[in-house]
RNA sequence: CGGGAUGUAGCGCAGUUUGGUAGCGCACAGGUUUCGGGAACCUGGGGCCGGGGGUUCAAGUCCCCCCAUCCCGACCA
């Protein structure tokens, strides 16, 4: 390609709205351009980042047996009413209405449609196992899109849905999906972690995160170096610990005066504790019942975690009229003593003594509490947020932390879809049953984010050559003399012949210029053809990630060009 | 959804305090000289100052309403 018949539109001023490297520089770069809010148009350079993405994850899938097929991204709203999902997916879920008032949504996910494939066609245990795909864009109205392609509303993703005849063939589709994940991040040059994860609102038992390890990651990961445990902060379990804290150190029950200390922070300054002797209690709401949840002042609760072994269906936090009616008492100074609704514990609160709680009034917090003597609970659970230092639930090495974009999830879906869409086929005895579902995402998007995150510099970015949108890019560095514009051509035309995706900068720029806009953009292989090396009938060969420059014989220089682009590719 | 901020030329911004008919840099067009890491000079084009309503002789500037975008929060108990 000559760069002046293509169409990659550098800007030099930094854009003002982009928090994130990647974002930076892709709206520099001239990759992508924002139309609204988490709606992106793909420029052409953009586009061919995101096809060569896109390339790696078919040729992947393929080798891995799956099948592509193409789905609507409008989808009608009697099949999600099918599956339940219409009222319980929330408000990311775009519903539209046609002329006729019909009720349609955009689809943000495809489960409801490719089972209504299946079912329609698959009728025996013959036809499986079947793994279906599509790369679609798909919508999903976020609360907050930010961070450019990181978290928009619309993207581009590739979703794979598995069907099988029980949960054993299941795990096998499953593995062949996990290896083939591997296989695509690897083949991406990503750094990266595979997570257990919860399954949300996807549904199902089990489920893997792939993560790309970034600082500017929206995920937090928990693993261990140990034993190569690693989890989301949703699913990273706390291994419980006995505190032995003498009982007979117990103290005598005080009401202490807190003028407007609502925070754990605000009492434990005032009351001149540590944060971990304050205990919150939480007053959260999962339909009409509800629940008080205790937890040492400096831990988070999980909500994902109360959800699986308590409440069963997302809790949500009460309104402070709700604590009031309650407690009895004002939002912030909630305490376990006299409360009439069911107390759960975190395990951080087990063998704590003479710890600190709100009173259930105004302005009032008791010191020195103690279970059991002062209150009881219903059970202690694991119900908080793992932190770094934590004991590994695995092998009791401590857990570090570390931020992700998530770029890739598998689930292991069950009969979820199945069942609720009837969706049967006939086994070897000829009973019906339901298909055992598994699902696989990725994030096309999101994968050039996360790639342009883990490769750049203050220049621009450097990308792996199995994405780069050219792997060549040739700078005349002498626009005005006859010669480099000869040997450019020359070159450029040998390239061609070798089928090496190569651009030629035949600008009228200056070589600053040319030099500058080769680095933003990302080449990995930058040739220079001058003036002074053509004299000695040489030109320069540079890699962008390493910044060596290599000077080679002009009659060479194809071969061996074509030869640093295999290195690279390895 | 709550809080904060910002909308002025394609991009980045000033001008708003104190109302008086719109400016800078980059980009763009023409010209001269330059030409291996974002050239210099000259000339030129480009704005319903986010939209609507109001106050005023006069509004980018003051008041009201709306819209859009960005940031923070949504774990305060």
């Amino acid at each position: 390609m000559r760069l002046k018949d293509f169409f990659i539109p550098t800007q030099r001023e930094i854009p003002s709205e982009a928090e994130v490297i990647s974002h930076n520089l892709m709206l520099r770069a001239g990759f992508i351009m924002q139309v609204a809010a988490g709606i992106y148009n793909y420029l052409p350079a953009g586009l061919k980042i995101i096809r060569n993405v896109e390339n790696i994850v078919r040729q992947c899938m393929n080798e891995a047996g799956a099948i592509e097929l193409l789905m609507p991204s409008v989808i009608p709203s009697e099949l999600w009413k099918e599956s339940g999902r219409w009222s319980k997916y929330g408000k990311e879920l775009l519903r539209i209405k046609d002329r006729h008032n019909r009720e349609f949504c955009f689809g943000p996910t495809h489960e409801e449609v490719i089972t209504d494939i299946v079912r329609k066609y698959i009728k025996s245990y013959k036809q499986l196992p079947i793994n279906l795909y599509q790369i679609q864009t798909k919508f999903r109205d976020e609360i907050r899109p930010r961070f450019g392609l990181m978290r928009c509303r619309e993207f581009i993703m590739k979703d794979a849905y598995s069907f099988d005849i029980d949960e054993e063939q299941c795990k096998l589709s499953y593995k062949k999906m996990f290896d083939a994940y591997c296989k695509i991040f690897d083949r991406m040059g990503l750094v990266y972690k595979v997570v257990e994860a919860d399954t949300g609102a996807i549904g199902g038992n089990v489920s893997h995160e792939f993560m790309v390890i970034a600082d500017t990651g929206e995920d937090t990961i928990i693993y261990c170096e140990a034993c190569g445990y690693a989890a989301n902060l949703e699913k990273a379990a706390v291994k419980y610990i006995e505190i032995s804290e003498q009982k007979d150190r117990e103290m005598p029950l005080e009401k202490v005066i807190t003028p407007q200390m609502k925070t754990v922070k605000d009492v434990a300054v005032y009351l001149n504790v540590d944060e971990s002797k304050v205990v919150k209690t939480l007053i959260l709401k999962c339909g009409e019942k509800f629940y008080a949840l205790l937890i040492r002042g400096d831990y988070e609760l999980n909500l994902i975690k109360l959800k699986n072994t308590i409440t069963g269906e997302m809790p949500e936090f009460a309104t402070a009229d709700e604590i009031k009616k309650i407690t009895s008492g004002p939002m912030g100074f909630s305490g376990p003593i006299g409360l009439k609704i069911p107390i759960y514990a975190d395990y951080s609160i087990k063998g704590l003594i003479n710890f600190v709680t709100g009173a259930n009034e105004k302005d009032g917090h008791f010191k020195n509490v103690n279970l059991g003597r002062d209150f009881e609970v219903c059970g202690f659970y694991d119900l908080r947020n793992a932190v770094e230092g934590d004991i590994c639930i695995n092998c009791g090495a401590a857990y570090k932390s570390a931020k992700g974009i998530e770029v890739g999830h598998i689930f292991m879906l069950g009969t979820k879809y199945s069942e609720s869409m009837g969706a049967y086929f006939r086994d070897a005895n000829g009973s019906l049953k339901p298909f055992i579902m598994g699902c696989y995402g990725i994030g096309i998007g999101r994968i050039v984010a996360a790639s342009i995150e883990q490769n750049h510099d203050e220049k621009g970015i450097i990308w792996p050559i199995q994405i780069s949108p050219f792997e060549v890019i040739i700078i005349p560095v002498n626009t005005n003399d006859p010669y480099v514009i000869e040997y450019s051509n020359r070159l450029y035309n040998s390239l061609k012949k070798l089928d090496i995706r190569v651009l030629i900068d035949d600008r009228e720029e200056r070589a600053g210029v040319k030099f500058n806009d080769a680095d933003l953009v990302g080449y990995p292989i930058r040739v220079n053809i001058g003036k002074k090396s053509l004299e000695n009938n040489e030109l320069e060969v540079i890699i962008r990630k390493s910044n060596i420059m290599t000077k080679v014989n002009v009659e060479d220089a194809a071969d061996t060009i074509n030869t640093v682009i295999c290195e690279l590719k390895k």
